[in-house]
DNA sequence: GTCTATACAACGATAGAC
DNA sequence: GTCTATCGTTGTATAGAC
């Protein structure tokens, strides 16, 4: 993940003072990185409770102890803050791998027990930030979508050699995001306080037959 | 501020531009102006436009062509003019008979395709709007999981007399609310533009094993 | 005449920009 | 740090229905 959009000036250390005052010290300022790093930790936060409207620019700053002119100067604005803040608590490049190692029978619980696991070490936070941002900010559909499709279940359902790879990579996109929709979101019982198990048992299946099954009626010779 | 030195705040407006055209007079208007349910159409526009934070009770007034005070006396007030703007789209005191009515083994597939033709209607646009009110507004999300629960699924479920009735119901709403999240808002294709029977064929059986099937582990014999 | 739906004005709070 | 714009809300005068 790109986290490496500086600040609109020269990021060379000669080249702007960034403060201390008159003076002009060379090489080493890492402490600009701090404070940048500090910001993203403090959005994360701000626009997971608040969402992207709710969380205020003062309020990141605040939290992350610098000056509210710092989103301005490191990010250009609260939207691009935003974006560099929407990071997806997994990578891709070693989650595909690791669910398609082992049995292909087992895959579709495979991916539920590892979205489950990802999102309750949160608490499911980020999900809710993630859903406010894509249904309320423009970008963020588009973002999620090609997120989805490439990288995560287009990956996975590119190795199965299956028929219908892009429907059966959005019908597993449907089940696991309902399943954080109920569970994150709205926070429906049981299943919200389900063990993972129980969810794995339950909705593993339905991935599996996404994944491998037959999406005709299965009284239809097609 | 005590004292507005701007020059929108003319003592009385007394001859000044009057607003042209259509004045808005105090007073009772004649009757047929209903001025709720202008402010109800207008008010599911914006929060459809805006989600709840980025919709304001003045557009809203403004679209509808009365005051913004309107809002509060018609309603009390933002957050209560968001709750009766929120309708789902249909009424499940005739719904769920509906849907109960039939051969039992397609219940999933009714409720599937009845899903998306209430919801292609109006292209999914209530339900960007529900997704956003669900994540971004407190009690929201409450509304609409006791929506679920006790009228939709909660009635389709209880009367098929089966093990772990709330678990089912959950279940179902995991599924259904990630059908309309991928075809609604995220739009990723095939299934967002797939037609009514792609979508039946592919998901119905999933509500169907939720509904009536068995949630254990099909090679576990315990 | 009474009631009420309505418009106008203004207030305190707060966000974002400069 | 300051300044300005705008938010949701409230008080009140008024005009028309009853």
């Amino acid at each position: 993940m790109s986290e490496d959009s500086g600040p609109p000036t020269s990021r060379r250390a000669g080249g702007t003072g960034q403060r201390s005052g008159t003076t002009r010290r060379r090489g080493r300022r890492p402490a600009g990185q701090d404070t940048r790093a500090a910001l993203l930790d403090a959005a994360r936060v701000e626009f997971t409770e608040r969402g992207f409207d709710g969380a205020t620019v003062r309020a990141i700053a605040e939290r992350a102890g610098v000056d509210p002119a710092m989103v301005n100067h490191w990010f250009g604005g609260k939207d691009a803050l935003f974006v560099a803040a929407l990071q997806i608590p997994v990578n891709p490049d070693e989650l595909v791998p690791q669910l398609l190692a082992g049995d292909p029978g087992q895959l579709g619980a495979r991916i539920v027990r590892r979205f489950v696991t990802v999102w309750d070490a949160t608490d499911g936070g980020p999900f809710v930030a993630l859903l406010r941002s894509v249904s309320s900010h423009e970008g963020a559909a588009r973002m999620l979508r090609e997120f989805i499709a490439r990288v995560v279940f287009g990956r996975v359902v590119s190795t199965l050699d299956t028929d219908n790879p892009e429907l059966r990579a959005a019908l597993c996109a449907t089940q696991v995001a309902g399943l954080g929709m109920v569970r994150y979101v709205i926070r429906l019982e049981p299943l919200a306080s389900a063990d993972h198990d129980t969810v794995v048992t339950a909705i593993g299946p339905t991935l599996q037959r996404y994944l491998t099954g037959d999406l005709e009626p299965p009284s239809s010779g097609m």
